[in-house]
DNA sequence: ATTGACCTTCCCACCATGGTAAGCTTTATA
DNA sequence: TATAAAGCTTACCATGGTGGGAAGGTCAAT
């Protein structure tokens, strides 16, 4: 099937698959003789797995070692586990630096009058360097 | 003073300080003769400014309009303080979803055995199109 | 035969940051 | 004073993941 069926069935935009493919994140896909690029079951399920992957966060590159472990029969799925871990301990900490922002935000905005009044204490506090 | 001292003062890289005044965020600083970029007082402040609001997550489009803001006499604080609200509702987004995430990825990692076995439950989770 | 939908490659853009190279200036040291 | 080191300048390239668009070829239906 064509391109366009692909990212139908995947999720994936055709630009995404062709990127995904330049990468060498999937390999290069038969071609029709006029050049166009011709998908099969395999492959199918191969975007498939990358989109799944995409929407819980791995990166492309964390993605390649899954699908390498995924293809591997004789894998351990520790691999697979660590792997997971890894990526989730990697989530915690950028979910942390985010909330911690957050809360600073948020003390920031319950000081602010909100009003027409000039005086602003969300501008004070980012004119010094320690807000805590 | 030179753009290393600036660096030095505001926490912000040399390559930074020159980017934000090549978007713009910035004014073009004096020169010497040399061509060396000449830092005052008052660039000083901008750029620790930049600094905190970048560590609290802010784009450079945001923080160009808090620029704005901060150097407006008779700013209305309740437009900073919108534009506070709306960088914490978009960072509630993300860390929602990346709060979802985890929370899927735990589910995972707590059904696979972790051991040489290669029947992974997380690879199997990867491959169906619906995750719940 | 023409049209419209689809495919191809190639280049550019975003955002924020870092690296490197080539060349000039300033400062410090031998 | 000569030279070396450190610091400055601009310019280009890279990252990661995605989108946009142009220019051109192909296919199917009218």
């Amino acid at each position: 099937m064509n391109i366009g069926q692909a990212s139908k069935l995947t999720g994936l935009s055709s630009k995404m698959i062709r990127h995904y493919e330049s990468i060498g994140l999937i390999k290069p896909q038969s071609r029709t003789e006029a050049g166009y690029r011709n998908f099969g079951e395999y492959d199918i399920q191969q975007l498939k797995f990358i989109f799944q992957a995409r929407s819980l966060g791995f990166s492309l590159e964390q993605i390649a070692q899954l699908l390498l472990l995924w293809k591997q029969e004789d894998r351990s799925s520790i691999n697979v586990s660590e792997l997971v871990k890894l990526h989730i301990k990697q989530l915690n900490e950028k979910i942390e630096a985010m909330t911690q922002m957050r809360h600073t935000l948020e003390k920031l905005v319950d000081s602010c009058p909100a009003s027409d009044d000039p005086n602003c204490p969300i501008l004070a506090a980012l004119s010094v360097p320690a807000i805590k």
